[in-house]
RNA sequence: GGGGAGGUGGCUGAGCGGCUGAAAGCGCCCGCCUGCUAAGCGGGUGAGGGGCGUUAAACCCCUCCGGGGGUUCGAAUCCCCCCCUUCCCGCCA
């Protein structure tokens, strides 16, 4: 969330931000002049309520007859004020909500995909002497999935994952939770699936994108990425200048009921309603948040690379720069059976915007005052795609899978994938 | 599901109608003391908003003791509703 201040000082500003994301713009005029009421009440009613505190301090005791009614007129005038003021604060604190973080200045400007820009390519796409298969071919050589007993029991966008595949899917949740708190120091968290309305709200996935959200009987919602329980772990907490950075990697499933809206994607292991990912969660100083977004989105990096996958690195341009996000990096790896790139990681970086929503602070040293801290996430990795991109690129004429050699202390030495 | 306890500043924890933005302790900051450290001594130390200020400080005002209503000239303190935490019993894994 924006900083009432910010918008009413820098309102030309903030609107050409949110002009530049591709984001109504009305709600800051709405927001201006609901302020604008707001401030003027807010002088009348503070005047009267100094007023009432002059003449009703020094009474003690029993006032006379002439105070009694002054002050009870006053009393009318404070609480008819502050009632409209409550209303005034109330709506202006809702609209806030709705008010998306404008993209950092080195953001490209742009609509869409075509407008986000390739910062890297890694690896050689992998080449083949024979025309490589698809995941789901592939799969369904070796008996790994069965999206059909899957739709069976849950319905469409769900997948079962069998034998060797469930296996696999295993290895890597473990190989990268590892790497991430061996290799990269990160502290692994195992939070909740379900969480409160408030902490949806904290990391930016509430009120706006309440219908992307399960939501569950009892009020709570499923999480959409470990993302919101990880960030608000600190929520409504100070913390010292001096645990920053904070960095948590946690594995969770992910829920999302947008998924299946979009009408593509239906055939394969890419798009659910379910599944799993890791996330990296950092938490810096405003100093630092840069950089540290830079860090995380290596880390990410380092979990392709190290599995033998091709990928690109994209700086999304302002319009795909989601509602929260201040600079978001892609990571799509490459599946040369089916052709194309696939998304399998998203790394941000929300300066305060979620800080401020959770309200996580931090004392920058004894004589300061509070900040907000800066949050950073990114996936290490979503596992669907990542499963496909290792299925196809290492797929064999004979239809059987080799293992990445990192994996392979976690599938009990197997080496390979085999049919049947 | 039944019954109890409780939500106060960075933390612990008093207060139970006006003198309380809030005792005390801890922590932290400044100074004294000390060969250094520790201890000791003295002082200071909540947050948010508005005014003012050519956006630093000072100064003034308002709000804030889980949230929302109410009683009252006046509420952290009394009443009502809600949320959350916690304990005991029951139930289930």
């Amino acid at each position: 969330m924006l900083p009432l201040q910010r918008i009413r000082e820098e309102s030309d500003a903030v609107k050409e931000g949110l002009r530049r994301k591709g984001e109504p713009t009305d709600c800051v005029d709405t927001i201006l002049e609901l302020d604008a009421t707001a401030r003027r009440l807010r002088g009348e009613v503070e005047s009267a309520r100094a007023e009432q505190k002059r003449q009703s301090g020094p009474v003690r005791g029993k006032p006379s007859d002439e105070q009694l009614a002054q002050l009870t007129e006053l009393k009318q005038r404070v609480q008819e004020g502050d009632a409209r003021l409550g209303e005034l604060d109330t709506r202006i604190n809702d609209l806030l909500l709705y008010v998306a973080n404008p993209a950092h200045e080195s953001v490209p400007y742009g609509q869409g995909d075509a407008d986000n820009v390739p910062v890297a390519t890694w690896g050689k796409p992998a080449s083949f002497d024979f025309d490589p298969l698809p995941h789901y071919d592939i799969g369904a050589g070796l008996g790994i999935f069965d999206f059909e007993r899957a739709a069976k029991i849950s319905g469409a966008r769900f997948a079962i994952l069998k034998g060797d595949g469930a296996r696999l899917e295993r290895a890597l949740i473990t190989w990268m939770l590892d790497v991430a708190t061996q290799e990269h120091g990160y502290t692994e968290i195992l939070p909740p699936y379900l969480v409160r309305r408030e902490a949806m709200v904290g990391t930016g996935n509430l009120p706006k994108f309440e219908d992307d959200a399960f939501h569950v009987d009892g009020g709570l919602f499923l999480i959409p990425t470990a993302e919101v329980p990880v960030t608000n772990l600190y929520r409504e907490e100070i913390l010292d200048a001096t645990q920053l950075p904070i960095a948590h990697v946690a594995y969770t499933a992910c829920f999302r009921l947008e998924a299946g809206a979009a009408g593509k994607d239906t055939r394969g292991y890419l798009r659910l309603h379910q599944f799993d990912k890791v996330e990296m969660v950092r938490f810096t100083t405003p100093e630092q948040s840069l950089e540290q977004f830079e860090l995380l989105t290596q880390h990410a990096e380092t979990i392709l690379r190290r599995l033998g996958l091709s990928y690109r690195k994209l700086l999304m341009c302002t319009g795909d720069t989601g509602f929260a996000q201040w600079k978001k990096y892609d990571l799509e790896v490459w599946a040369p059976g089916m052709r194309r790139w696939l998304e399998v990681s998203s790394c941000s970086v929300f300066g305060d915007f979620q800080a401020r929503r959770a309200n996580i602070r931090y004392r920058p040293s004894a004589n300061e005052k509070l900040r907000f801290v800066h949050t950073i996430n990114g996936s290490g990795l979503a596992l669907p795609r990542t499963f496909d991109a290792v299925l196809e690129t290492f797929q064999q004429r004979d239809g059987s899978v080799v293992i990445p050699e990192v994996l392979r202390p976690y599938m009990g030495g197997q080496e390979r994938l085999l049919p049947g």
